[in-house]
DNA sequence: GATGAATGAGGATTCATTCAT
DNA sequence: AATGAATGAATCCTCATTCAT
């Protein structure tokens, strides 16, 4: 059996751990449960937990990213597929982080290398909307020469500092459902100004 | 301050904690800080973390339980109110794993003691569900002489073993928001099934 | 007994511990059993590792220093006394770095942490070869208004610049004795040129 | 290529990791890295790290001797010959330990071993004191019949009883420099009476 | 009531070494 | 000859909890 074939099953076996227990609370030991081996064994073939979560969640995310991709395709307006993927997504990282009961700490500690192995999905990301922008200017609903590779940019950025932003002032309790129907709304508000900025 | 005052303001103050960074990566040394006590004198206001824990949790589900009691006495038909009663626990429930990032071991630590103290909600819960249905029974919906308070407990039991089920069947990724709403359809379809088993 | 009296006896013990095993072969565990606490007991007075490890090389150094600087003060001429102090000084950290066996990988962990603590130790040398130098200002061999501090700064950057050169180059063998005569020759050569600068 | 001829080319590259990182903090994975051979493979070749790193040190010495062997015959009294080998070669024993940052521990673990394939050494050791003895015998200065072997083995043992009861009591901080000038005074006083004791 | 001191259990990680191929 | 795979031992460190004062 390949080494990746081997890299697949401790993916899958340690995804359901993760899953089951969270991130803080699955010990190597338990994932080496899982898949018959040696906690030290895991070592072989992941750097460490941190590179292990972080392959699972990417993995996982890519394809939800592909399946988020086609349902929004289906809006009518440029801008409702805009912001119907925008606001998906935002659920998306949202039930990652519950589902996996990261703590505020493992979140801290795993962004930065998930940011680093997450170029892969962000460049998709962002053609993806650059080309639903395009769309809309082939079709004459935007500006003919818009930047639309910038613009998508700014979306992606605009949306990840409001859900930074909600974070943290998340003191509140059971706000956990709460604020991010406020990032909803703030979505629907600035977005469309946004648009309209570009529209002809 | 008595003792209670002194319990009452660590309880407030980890609660917050709590909320912030979940059960597991809470420590007592965090608490401490919260209250200006030293961590080892949280010891002489509660047995333990769990303890501590536990309060929380049966303080606001008490505040919780009241105003959902209030919303489902509002609704029409003893079905709709049972029915809506129900639900909403289950999902406060579901709250309440998620906010504070209770691992499935954690729960399973907590659970015992948190049962031995749940007794005084229960009964409540109990109370108010054989109330509504007493009033069904009144009001002609059901047949006279119904043991409702052994019904009502029967009601409870029976949402407990779904949510047991459910979470222990949830090996599917991203089951976090799905099955929840398998439990719903499930209560919804049994619920009536068994009310329309003591209709008169 | 007070805190201070036991980190001064865990420092005392810690500090033959390291001596004798070198800094990466020392465990907590080695260090325990010599003041009778249990390993973990040792966290309660250090953050880790490092922090004691700091503080003891840091206690040592300062007395050192003070015997160094009495030394150095008793030569003729300011540029003697400046070479003496700068050539001892360098004399004393390759003699640490070989005492405590730091590896160059331990050295590279150590050292961030060092710095931090070693502000102290920094002042007191910089304001001591001030001195030296304003003493020579005064009695007509430097310029008047030589910025004496400045210049302290940039002798002891020069020399911190010259041993971190002949690190990294001491890629030849047996070297341990042999650069540090190489770092003799640079200073003896490079500080008059510096103080001739700023000679009236 | 033979197998001596891949041991010698990974006893080179190891020799240079070893003084670079010290013997515990050189893994074998970074001589397999410098050698371009997985670690494992240098099993084949050596048996372990510990072996290779004796015949690493057993081969830098034998060249050394040699040399020293040189420098000490052209001294001009037998005593004078005899002081100066033994003392140079204490003061390599001391920079092998300090240039490999070999721990007590590594020592202890090393030395047996070391001793096993160190008696080839020996025995030239032996044999070019006896010799000098022996010529110190032709030449009327000791007694006729003296067994040199004998008394080379004698000096021999002696000199490591000095260095291992320095090592031990360097309690001492920065004895590194302080103890081996005591084990030269030693030496200085303790071989003439040893010697005189056989004059004729 | 409050706290300083101490500890055991547990977890991530590194590394020499072994075994099968 | 060479290497991929696997593992046990060791090490740093965190945290809930206990005990004496």
């Amino acid at each position: 059996m390949s080494k990746e074939d081997n890299k697949a099953k401790i993916k899958e076996a340690a995804s359901k751990v993760f899953a089951r227990y969270g991130y803080d609370k699955t010990t190597l030991e338990d994932i080496g449960k899982a898949v018959n081996l040696n906690k030290t064994s895991l070592y072989y073939y992941y750097k460490n937990k941190e590179t292990l979560f972080t392959e699972i969640i990417l993995g996982e995310s890519e394809l939800y990213m592909a399946q988020l991709q086609q349902k929004a395709s289906k809006k009518k307006s440029t801008e409702d597929k805009i912001v119907h993927y925008l606001l998906e997504r935002i659920r998306y990282y949202h039930q990652v982080v519950n589902l996996h009961q990261l703590s505020i700490e493992a979140l801290q500690l795993v962004e930065p290398m998930f940011h680093a192995l997450y170029q892969d999905v962000l460049l998709r990301e962002l053609k993806f909307l650059s080309e639903i922008l395009e769309k809309g200017v082939k079709e004459g609903t935007y500006q003919k020469g818009t930047d639309v590779g910038r613009v998508a940019a700014h979306l992606l950025a605009l949306e990840d500092s409001l859900k930074q932003r909600t974070i943290q002032s998340s003191g509140v309790r059971f706000a956990a459902e709460v604020d991010y129907s406020k990032v909803e709304e703030e979505l629907k508000f600035i977005i469309p100004i946004i648009l309209k900025g570009i529209q002809s």
